[in-house]
DNA sequence: GGAGGGGTTAAGTGCGGGTTAAGGGCAGGT
DNA sequence: ACCTGCCCTTAACCCGCACTTAACCCCTCC
C-alpha cells in the first residue's frame, strides 16, 4: 500500500485528490502550505510527493530544492497550471521526477505516481551499507548480525545518512533533517553523532561514519 | 555520460533527436523497428530507452511489455502522437516510466530522460576538466584516478574554477565565491591557490590551474 | 632601476570537531 | 503523586588543522 504526501493549497482540489486516491487504495496525507509540507517530509517517510507550485509560505520549487539538498530522494511529481516550457525546465532543474499540467485526468496522475513508486520500491524497506542494515518497517538496525540499540534521534541521524549514502550530508542538511526548522541553540549534533558512533562504530574494527571536515558527514558505501 | 537507445521508425525525426542529444553530451544508439530495438536492449546496457509506439515488426507497447517480463527494468520513456488518456494508461500498464506526446520540445525530452537516468543510477553530479574530476555528492576529487586531499577552502576554489571553465575567473569573483561578503584583510587568495596547486597540479606533468596576469585564473578545458 | 603583481614560505591563532559531564524534562511504573 | 530511568540539551574542555597574516623573493613591465 502506497503512502503519499500531497502539498496543495486549493482545499477543494486536495479533497478531491485524496478521495480519489483512497478509492485506488492509496493513502495520502495533506499539507496546505510549503513549510508544513517540508516539515512533514522531513519527519515521515512517503513513497512519493505530489507538489503544487503556487503555495503560500514557501513555493513548490523551493520545497523541491530544499528536499534535494537535504539528500531526500523521494520521488516528486509536480502538479501545476504552469504549462510553459521554461516552467517545466525549472521544475526538473529543481530536482522533480515528473511534471503534470493542470487540469489533468485523475487516472493519469495515479498511473504516473505508481510508475514512480514502482521504481523506488526496488529499494524496499531495508537500507544497507556494508554490514550495517536498517529495517524501516521493524524499526530495527543490525551491524554484522548484532542488533543495535538506537535512540530516536540517533535513528533519524542514521536513516538520513544511509539514505544519502554514498553522498556526503552537510551539517546543515543533517540538522534540518533531524530538527526541521527549530534547531537547538547549541551544537548538539556533535553530541548525538558521538553517541551514534559509540553505538554503531565503536564495537567494530571499521568506522563507517566518517567526517568530512568543514562540511559534513558520510556513511561509507556500498549500499546497493 | 549517458547512453540511450532510441527506437523510432521516422528516420528524419530520429536523426534530429540523435543530433540534439549529442549536443547535450548524451550518446544515443538507434533502431528503426521493434524487433531490432528489443534485440539491442537484450544485448547491451542502456541508461534509458526512448520508445516510439507506432513501429514496424513489433509495436512499442509490446516491446515494453516484453522487456518487463524479461525482468529488464531500464527506464523507458514513450514518445508518441497518441494523446488520448486511454493510450497513456495503456503505456503505463505496459510498464513505461514516462510518456511524452508528440510534438514535444527537445529540451523537455532531455530533462525528462535525465530525471529518469538520475534516479536509476543514482549517479552523482560530476564536474570534469581533462583528467580532473569532482564528485559533488561524495565530495571527492580525483586526478588521473588518484584521489586528491583538499581543504574546505581549496574545494570551494576548485569548484568555482571548474564550474566556470573554460572561462577565466577574475580575482574578485573568486574571492567573493569563496568568502562571500566578508573578505579577509590581506591577500590570502594567493596562498590558498598555492596550496591548491600543490594538491592538484604538483604531482602531475600538466598544470591545469593557470594564471591570467592582471585578470584572474582559469582551469583548462575540456569540461563536458 | 623601481614598482607592482604574483609565487613561496613559515608562524600564530582561532575554529571545527571529539569527548565528557551535569542538569532538566518526559514517560512509565509503583 | 512520587520515583526512576532515559534521552535530549547545554556547557566546558582539549586537540589538531586550516586559515590568516606577514615577510621575502622573483619576474615583468613601465
Amino acid at each position: 500500500m502506497l503512502t503519499l504526501l500531497l502539498v496543495e493549497d486549493d482545499l477543494d482540489l486536495a479533497q478531491t485528490l485524496v478521495d480519489y486516491l483512497d478509492l485506488e487504495g492509496i493513502r495520502c496525507d495533506h499539507a496546505s502550505n510549503g513549510m508544513a509540507g517540508l516539515e512533514l517530509m522531513r519527519r515521515g517517510h512517503y513513497d512519493a510527493l505530489l507538489l503544487d507550485l503556487n503555495l503560500p509560505r514557501l513555493d513548490g520549487l523551493s520545497v523541491c530544492q530544499r528536499l534535494r539538498t537535504d539528500g531526500n530522494d523521494t520521488p516528486i511529481l509536480m502538479l501545476t497550471a504552469r504549462d510553459q516550457l521554461e516552467d517545466k525546465l525549472d521544475g526538473f532543474r529543481a530536482g522533480t521526477d515528473d511534471y503534470l499540467v493542470k487540469p489533468f485526468a485523475l487516472q493519469e496522475l495515479v498511473v504516473r505516481v505508481q510508475a514512480l513508486a514502482r521504481r523506488r520500491s526496488g529499494q524496499a524497506q531495508c537500507l544497507r551499507c556494508a554490514d550495517l542494515e536498517m529495517n524501516l518497517a521493524e524499526r530495527s538496525a543490525t551491524r554484522a548480525g548484532q542488533s543495535l540499540k538506537l535512540t530516536p534521534t540517533g535513528w533519524r541521524l542514521l536513516e538520513t545518512l544511509m539514505r544519502a549514502s554514498p553522498a556526503v550530508v552537510s551539517r546543515q542538511a543533517l540538522e534540518s533533517a533531524v530538527w526541521g526548522e527549530e534547531m537547538p541553540d547549541s551544537d548538539s549534533l556533535k553530541v548525538h553523532l558521538f553517541h551514534l558512533r559509540k553505538a554503531v562504530d565503536a564495537p567494530f574494527p571499521t568506522q563507517l561514519i566518517q567526517t568530512v571536515p568543514g562540511h559534513g558527514f558520510v556513511i561509507k558505501g556500498p549500499d546497493p
